[in-house]
DNA sequence: TAAAACTAGTTTGTATTGCAAACCTGTTTT
DNA sequence: AAAACAGGTTTGCAATACAAACTAGTTTTA
């Protein structure tokens, strides 16, 4: 066996603020865009405006993205940018999930 | 690219009754064994009882696991195994998170 | 042999959370 | 001027994770 088994409560230590689903979406559009707008944000993930708010807010609150209000022309627009923190959590999250993934082509 | 991102939504179909960490830790190991007594996991996994109490019982709810009351002598011992559903479902699980992991040595 | 301490788990209580309905502020349409 | 709409936020609620407290039985100690 080259890599071992997992342990198990490492599994635990899963950073939770990037391991709810609606965050891990939200980081995951951030990470690959330069500056992403609230409405599209929603309209990519699905999420509720209600829903996606208090995740933004709480991914602000963790300080792994930035929020940026501003108006287009006359009319609201807010939109959000991952910060290096959030960058370097996400990527991290990545390695704990590939450390505790069996081989591909297990048996 | 040879591989699309993933899309945000399908991050929110994640399985969240594998996708909570301490169950995601019990149901691995129990899949890397034949079965495996309460005591054993509690100290693999590092839950306190009564958290692990609860998560076996809503693995076996969702039919992902089985127990097993037994007495060794005069002391009673619980011993778990997974089902076949619960594999399938813990694979099902790996293949979704394997498919947002973004491709390795990615810069 | 009675009491105290331990074992193996379960139930209860609580604080947190994810979620959308309802709300708010301003703009555009009728 | 009123009604409808846009862009978000706040509120209310149901579900959840977690450990402290409890239960039922066993072993040790006095």
């Amino acid at each position: 066996m080259t890599r071992p088994n997992p342990d198990p409560r490492s599994i635990l230590d899963l950073d939770r603020m990037v391991h709810e689903p609606a965050r891990l979406a939200i980081l995951t559009v951030l990470a690959a865009a330069e500056e992403v707008a609230f409405l599209f944000l929603q309209k990519v993930t699905g999420l509720s405006k209600g829903n996606l708010s208090s995740h933004t807010q709480k991914l602000e609150a963790a300080g792994f993205l930035e929020t940026v209000k501003a108006f287009q022309g006359r009319i609201p627009s807010t939109t959000f940018r991952i910060t290096e923190e959030g960058r370097a959590a996400l990527q991290a999250y990545h390695r704990q999930l590939r450390a505790l993934l069996p081989k591909e082509g297990k048996p």
